[in-house]
RNA sequence: GGCGCGGUGGGAGAGUGGUUAUCCAGCGGCCUGCAAAGCCGUGUACACCGGUUCGAAUCCGGUCCGCGCCUCCA
């Protein structure tokens, strides 16, 4: 049971259905979630897996605690799609060079991204190349204990011997049969392997690859060691959730949990297996022949999607208008709808007494979600139901309750990382600086409004259209409503963009 | 070829063996001198064909269509 009382559930991919989430330790929950390969800026689709499990991260710290949980997300820096980057774009650097400078942007670049979608940092993100003592370990334990051998200069992985007793578990992950693996593979089988479904741990560097001395000569390791190895070291051997993309399931997670638990003698690598659904782009898988290939700053900053740039927030609350599971379709009208919505929202809860100056910070920050709201994220993150109850605190704020339910609203919204203090502060004051800033002669609106008012006393409609429609053609636009106390009309203005 | 996922009203998108999802748009009404905003009400929906059942969109079988993975991929 979690310290507020709610419970959590989550579809675990091993058992196909959704699982009551019981932390292994309470006090440290723990979850690895497949981070980027830092060879170019993150795609669109990199964000999605980033915003899903960052949600759940939060959810987890509001359920455990913000100490009690740990996230860690790894930095993919050493791969052959970054050699041959690092080589094309600062020729005559040397490799090494070369190579740290490219993934030190790309990292950068990725990290400045996800924090404009309002993902907080994991609890820690290990680089692969700080970490290679841990994969070489990793691999001479799995060939001491006959999981890989060596050949050729490369060491593979034994597929057959990831098993309990006559029973094989590899494909338990993914629900394939090495059968039908076999049968239905489709690429050319290296020599050097004993078995067709034998995967790399480590593999020889030429000169002109980066390279690492280990008992197996000068090498560089395969791409799903990094993960065995980081997660071990920093979460232990058995830990809570593994997330990523549903693409990494098979070869990538099964090749993962294969590894650990042979290397670790563990039944279980993660106790649930999480996967989000892949991103389209208006109906199409994204890619670049397709030319619908949009990176996150693109959209963040450039006008390549929709002829305009979208912020961060609005992405962050499209890419959660659909089941983390599901595909979803990123299109001009998800992200034009999931806009709207958010203005409504921000209108609502400045709207109802909710004022976001610095005196205010702690009070707002401390403020929380309802329970229902909680209670459907905590449903394997029913985003669905957590909407339907951001709605009716939008709609009871507006009307209703005002106060208490835009204190539910920003409670529920700084939750989910879709608004927080500072960004409602921002906003806040920009709509106040669009005011100040335009130019506009306060004075005189007074004025005209005082008029209009004296106008509409006599029942004199003309004129005081005509006083509205004057201001409006300066870009003033006036809304009248009704004092729910006394009855007396009151009239607003606003300059309008 | 093997494995898997999905097809819900004009659009988005949940859920469920019998009871309003929700949001956007539309329509009707309230409020308003009129606007704007807001409020209330409103939809022949669940790919197709069979079967189980008192009752299925929800369970079972089949068909069609779309998609993903099996190769770097989030």
């Amino acid at each position: 049971m979690s310290k507020s009382g709610h419970k959590i559930r989550l579809y675990n991919t091993l058992s196909k259905a959704k699982e009551r989430f019981e932390p292994i330790d309470p006090d440290n929950v723990r979850m690895y979630v497949c981070g980027p390969t830092v060879y170019d800026y993150a795609h669109i689709g990199n964000a999605r897996p980033a915003i899903v499990f960052d949600v759940l991260f939060r959810l987890l710290r509001q359920t455990y605690g913000a100490d009690h949980v740990t996230y860690l997300r790894n930095i993919t820096d050493v791969d052959d799609k970054i050699n041959a980057r690092a080589a094309r774009d600062f020729p005559g650097v040397p490799l090494n060079e070369a190579i740290r400078k490219l993934t030190a942007t790309t990292e950068r670049q990725y990290q400045d991204d996800m924090k404009e979608l309002g993902c907080l940092d994991p609890t820690r993100q290990p680089r692969a190349t700080e970490n290679i003592d841990e994969m070489i370990a990793m691999i001479t334990t799995l060939i001491e204990q006959g999981h890989a051998y060596e050949a050729q200069g490369h060491v593979l992985f034994r597929v057959a011997s990831f098993r309990q007793g006559e029973q094989t578990r590899y494909g338990e992950l993914s629900h394939r049969s090495l059968d039908d693996m076999i049968a239905g593979a489709r690429v050319e089988v290296a020599p050097y392997k004993k078995d067709p479904m034998d995967f790399v741990l480590w593999k020889p560097s030429d000169d002109d690859q980066p390279g690492w001395d280990s008992p197996w000569g000068n090498g560089r390791p395969g791409w799903h060691i990094e993960c065995s190895a980081m997660s071990r070291k920093f979460l232990g051997p058995t830990f809570d959730i593994h997330g990523g993309g549903i693409d990494l399931s098979f070869p990538h997670h099964e090749n993962e949990r294969a590894q650990s638990c042979c290397a670790n003698g563990t039944e279980r690598m993660a106790r649930i297996w999480m996967h989000n659904g892949f991103l389209q782009i208006n109906g199409e898988k994204m890619s670049k022949s397709l030319g619908n290939f949009f990176t996150v700053h693109e959209l963040l900053h450039g006008t390549k999607f929709g002829g305009r740039s979208w912020p961060g927030d609005v992405l962050r609350l499209a890419m959660l208008t659909r089941h983390y599971r599901e595909p979803i379709d990123l299109s001009v009208d998800r992200l034009t709808e999931a806009e709207r919505m958010l203005e409504r929202w921000k209108r609502a809860m400045a709207a109802s007494g909710l004022d976001f100056v610095e005196a205010n910070r702690g009070a707002c920050e401390a403020l929380g979600p309802c329970s229902k709201l909680l209670a459907a994220l905590s449903d394997d993150m029913n985003m669905a139901g957590v909407l339907t109850h951001l709605h009716r605190h939008a709609k009871a704020s507006e009307s209703g309750t005002r106060l208490h339910n835009a204190q539910r609203l920003f409670g529920s919204l700084n939750l989910l990382g879709i608004v927080s203090f500072d960004s409602m502060k921002n906003w806040q004051e920009a709509t106040e600086k669009l005011q100040e800033n335009a130019d506009v002669d306060v004075e005189k609106i007074t004025v005209a409004i005082a008029q209009r008012k004296a106008a509409l006393a006599e029942k004199n409609w003309a004129e005081a259209d005509r006083i509205r429609d004057q201001l409006a053609s300066e870009g003033i636009r006036l809304t009248d409503s009704k004092d729910t106390e006394t009855g007396e009309r009151i009239t607003r203005w606003e300059v309008v963009k």
